[in-house]
DNA sequence: ATATCATAACTGTGATCACAGATAAACACA
DNA sequence: TGTGTTTATCTGTGATCACAGTTATGATAT
């Protein structure tokens, strides 16, 4: 878990619980209650309840008036908009990183592919999720537009949870996820448009790896 | 002002602040006070304060520790950013909503497309916001993902203050604002591929519109 | 054993207070 | 008339309490 440094209680556990989200380590429809996380992170109501609140604000949690805070359970037309929203923005982020990346980011890059697919077929499904989150952060950062990338962090927080759960039911049946790698030679061939086709693609893949799974 | 429907005060207490932000009625670097707003709503300081919180995340306000909310005073850079996620996100909401939009839709967005431009010839600055607001809105309504609506709205809020100073000195400079009438005019022809690119030139027209401010 | 209902434990929400840091105002001094 | 310093006011933040709805629990009756 990377270190949440900020001057404000509850900016940090908005981003513990935020990063637990993106990373799958809540599951779908797990009710978060205010004062047991007041307890657990060792600090008053106050912060969680307003971490809790912006947390919903983003649709990252759902806050019914007088119920539970819970973690949302996508359905198959919800995920698919996310998806869909999320290759839109992070296909014009490739295409701009792209124009921005130099040879040290596109090695890193490589490796993190790397990773992507070795924790693919070694069915480690947490590994991989923190990997790809790794691979397309890394592309994102390198656009140099922040409200663009905090969008897309934003997507990849509600996606999460969803992804965790249909990836471990599918890590054994598809094995072949080399679209990162497709990525990264495009990157060094310098071709951004290509960049954005292969990344819009490698977001909608998602749908489709969800359709499977019902 | 639309009326604020809604059992959290503190979500109406959100929503009222927004719709000011998005139609410019909040002039940049203005402090937001909590304890003056609940004053003003006769609520206390506890909704306010979540309401504030809540546009600071999302970057409608500016909100460091211990000292006021305060508008954000757009940098040329970060305008850009921001116009430039604009035409991104309603770009392809144009495309979905090309493919949803009957009869009546068009209709009413000619309707809107003629207020806007009237407000525009008349130099009415706050009415050709509001109308300009509304036409995209009606047509990222139809696009069918709430997601992305409610991703351009908070962008709208972002750029409201800063469109309504830039506007107002702007306003008899340019007389010419016909793109709105290209996209009607795209849309009753069904080129959803057309719409979207038009669309994105909207919104990269309000970054040339700046750079002649400067 | 199952269904029904009362009760107890939980939930977020709004209000209020104490506190420390930031800003502005007032004052003293040159 | 400036200028530096102190004081007072205003800022968001965290904590705590009361309240009303929700959910779960357990007892009672069928």
């Amino acid at each position: 878990m990377t270190v949440p440094p900020s001057e404000n209680l509850s900016q940090r556990v908005y981003e513990v619980i935020r990063q637990k989200l993106i990373l799958g380590e809540l599951e779908p429809s797990a009710p978060l209650s205010i004062r047991t996380l007041a307890e657990e992170f060792g600090v008053s109501a106050m912060p969680v309840r307003e971490a809790l609140r912006q947390l919903a604000s983003e649709q990252a949690l759902i806050g019914a008036a007088k119920k539970a805070y819970r973690v949302p359970d996508l359905t198959p037309k919800a995920a698919a908009d996310l998806f869909f929203v999320r290759s839109v923005l992070e296909g014009a982020a490739g295409e701009l990183a792209a124009r921005n990346m130099i040879g040290a980011d596109i090695r890193g890059l490589e490796g993190l592919a790397q990773e992507t697919s070795a924790a693919w077929v070694a069915g480690d499904a947490r590994g991989y999720i923190k990997a790809n989150f790794a691979f397309h952060s890394a592309i994102n950062g390198r656009a140099g537009n922040d409200d663009l990338l905090r969008m897309i962090d934003a997507l990849y927080a509600r996606t999460g949870p969803w992804l965790a759960q249909g990836i471990v039911e599918l890590i054994q049946v598809d094995r072949i996820a080399d679209g990162h790698r497709k990525i990264v030679s495009a990157l060094v061939a310098g071709y951004a448009k290509e960049v954005r086709r292969l990344v819009e693609e490698d977001a909608q893949w998602a749908i489709k790896l969800f359709q499977q799974m019902v």
